[in-house]
DNA sequence: AGTTTACTCCGCCTTAAGACTGAAATTTCA
DNA sequence: TGAAATTTCAGTCTTAAGGCGGAGTAAACT
């Protein structure tokens, strides 16, 4: 394959972006046609410049990495995306693939593991870190049938929301105009389909997994 | 000063870390003579090489940029750090500099930014993000009297991490070989210190602050 | 039309949580 | 050495939380 590869960058923080380049810059056939601090600047640029491969962050302003990826999925299917994310948000695996992410490495991955990753990408083989694998396993091995969560509907992730705020039943049926015993149920069917024992557990989750905030 | 200002970088990131060299290598009198990957190395290193400014993330694994730095600052008191984070712990401003941070700023910073901030740093100058600063004026506006919470002491600190995991009070109690009673002492000071109701609430102050994790 | 799903609410029952008071032993610090 | 803080635990009391079973209504899907 002697083309070059074009590449675009995803990142908020320019000083990543930077250091991405310096890695990729070394490999005679990339080369870094665009780059973008957010998910919004990363659709304008994909449908401009169609690059074959995105590294993407999650976590940006504006608009985040996943809702990226499904926008440019939906106009330009053949662009490989690679998320490249912090540890932080290993839980993200899951939506990130499903809005159509090719490969997903974390930020500690050296320029090596990059570079074989966008190589991969090119000859359609998907590359996820070897540790948000393991946690991907032992997410479904402790859980055979539930996706991490079973869905959560619309009023459950409300009332998901106001317990990771520290809301007690009460101020939550009073903030939602229902009565205490509805919120009750609500909870139960949440701590049920979380797979917790009790709000304080459902909390602490909820904001690991980014459905607060 | 025409002498030349040694500096480390300490971020579990390479390419961060390569990223920010490529900013400051811009810079003639510039010398990086170290990097480190952790709060542990980013402490042993310093005490060997005696850097003039040091840049430092803040979540880093085996050891925060938090606890390094107060460490750092026991032996080498003269040491200028400049913490360079993301946006999300925003939260740590004033843990970080109570440690002896000398200046703050987000890794949505440029090149020039994080030059002059580490300029200003050699004259004794401190700089803290904007963006920071306000939400540290917003905090002081609204609790006038309480230093955000009262320190909570050690005991009560491993209560409230385990609160923050969502033990219940008599799985806690086990785990630190104390009495159900004694637990719930521990809780409610703690409740009271934070100024928060319930343990719903500490939890998520817990994580919020960064105390968890 | 019939079935499923979501949202609402009731009652009963059990237990964990948290407030308040009091107090002894130990550590820390002035 | 003496005072203050920390850690430990007891008793009592009130209420929020959560499980379990049941049930009606409306919307969506088949």
């Amino acid at each position: 394959m002697p083309d070059e590869i074009k590449m675009m960058i995803v990142d908020d923080h320019d000083m990543v972006r930077k250091g991405l380049k310096a890695y990729l810059l070394t490999e005679p056939d990339f080369q870094i046609i665009g780059e973008g601090a957010n998910g919004k600047e990363a659709v304008s640029l994909a449908n401009e410049l169609h690059p074959d491969v995105i590294l993407m962050d999650l976590i940006m302003p504006e608009m985040t990495g996943i809702e990226a990826t499904k926008e440019i999925m939906a106009t330009l299917p053949k662009t490989k995306i690679i998320i490249i994310t912090s540890f932080y948000d290993d839980e993200q695996v899951f939506p990130a693939i499903e809005a159509g992410a090719f490969s997903y490495l974390l930020k500690t991955a050296s320029a090596d593991e990059i570079i074989a990753t966008i190589r991969k990408a090119i000859q359609d083989e998907s590359v996820i870190e070897q540790k948000v694998a393991q946690k991907m396993m032992n997410q479904l091995r402790s859980k055979p049938k539930k996706p991490l969560h079973e869905e959560l509907t619309k009023r459950e992730k409300e009332v998901l929301l106001l317990i990771g705020e520290g809301k007690t039943n009460s101020q939550i049926a009073e903030e939602l105009y229902i009565g205490l015993k509805t919120v009750k149920t609500h909870v139960s069917n949440i701590l049920g389909k979380l797979g917790v024992n009790d709000r304080t557990q459902a909390a602490v989750y909820a904001i690991r997994n980014g459905m607060v905030r």
